[in-house]
DNA sequence: GGACTTAGTGAGTAATCAGTCATAAGGAGG
DNA sequence: CCTCCTTATGACTGATTACTCACTAAGTCC
């Protein structure tokens, strides 16, 4: 608060490193998104959020460090998508739209919908086919591999589903993935055609 | 035939560009499926066969068009591995496995065998993934669409099957792709989870 | 054996890259 | 004012890149 009393020329500021690290990251997981961890330099990094490229080198210690910290900010987007669509459904806000659906149905019909609004930014969704690309690194392939043991472990927990359930709810997902990677799907209809996709239409 | 009448000294041989040129797409898609467009120098790609980088520029215009030409390649083997399938459940050489189960699912049942035997070599699924990847770049996003297309077409003409089947298909499919490339399951009981994995176990 | 075509390479080029380092400059506390 | 810490950059480096070009040599036809 002390700091902020300072007075400000807009845009001269200077950001503490702890704000600049996550714009950092912010930007990272736009632009490996589009070019992948080879594909993109730091300096794209750099430029999208007016820094200079060697200043990423002090708020991490590599590209590839850089990467495996986006790889968590994704699932943990991911993760945190699904607790509250399970929450949500736990409360039925959404009065008379699946009367008939058991609990489990329920919960994963809004994780399957928060899902789709997640991916719809296709940011999220561009970055997790490069993570699963950049497989052949080993601390990448680590990383991701992790990170998904634990997407399915905490699925299944909160949602309740097990087994076939939730083997189709996560096939339906990385179906949807590629399609929408590809575009395969018209971006007008890609809504009803998504909730038709994961069988919630 | 005149040309193979001559003394060969073994590794000596010239070969025809064709010949060459399939040689080295198939170098590229062994290097691409590792270290997907960007990570891979087109240097790794001449190594591999032992011939000099820049005679790879005489054989494809550009990195990208042989991308390209590797990604055709690989929907080629697919599809041809899924036609083989479903002409051989139609004479039923393994009798007694499944004879319960309508025409359809006994065609897709088969195709999702040959799509695991396909798969097995991690080199096509590492690729394909990489292709996904690849889809910022527009010119591999049309192709990779175009193929997708014809292969979902194909696939429900020569298996019959149509909707939620097809889709569900795909869709396990595409879920073994990812838990595949980041080797969440156990490589020795790889083929047993797939065969359960895809239905049919 | 000589002329012509085709396979194949060595040497280079301009650009780009991840990562280093010395140093500037903003702000807080005295 | 001065001191000290942190944020931030400019200038650099050695390695690597896709791609070009002039050239060699192998094989073929007459």
């Amino acid at each position: 608060m002390a700091r902020q009393a300072a007075v400000k020329k807009a845009g001269d500021l200077r950001h503490t490193a702890e704000e600049r690290r996550t714009e950092v990251l912010q930007a990272a997981v736009a632009e490996f998104a589009l070019h992948g961890l080879h594909g993109t330099s730091t300096e794209m990094i750099a430029k999208r959020i007016g820094i200079s490229q060697p200043y990423i080198f002090r708020l991490f210690p590599s590209k590839k460090a850089l990467f495996l910290a986006a790889i968590d900010q994704c699932f943990d987007r991911v993760e945190t998508a699904f607790r509250n669509a399970a929450r949500e459904s736990a409360n039925p806000s959404e009065p008379n739209r699946h009367a008939t659906a058991s609990p489990v149905e329920a919960r994963l019909h809004e994780m399957g919908h928060a899902y789709l609004r997640l991916m719809a930014k296709r940011e999220l969704l561009l970055f997790q086919m490069q993570a699963y690309a950049a497989c052949s690194d080993e601390d990448v392939r680590r990383k991701v591999k992790l990170r998904w043991e634990r997407l399915m472990k905490v699925t299944g927990e909160i949602s309740g589903a097990s087994g076939d359930a939730l083997t189709g709810f996560f096939a339906r997902g990385m179906l949807m993935n590629v399609l929408a990677s590809i575009r395969l799907v018209p971006e007008k209809s890609a809504d009803k055609w998504g909730h038709e996709m994961l069988g919630y239409g």
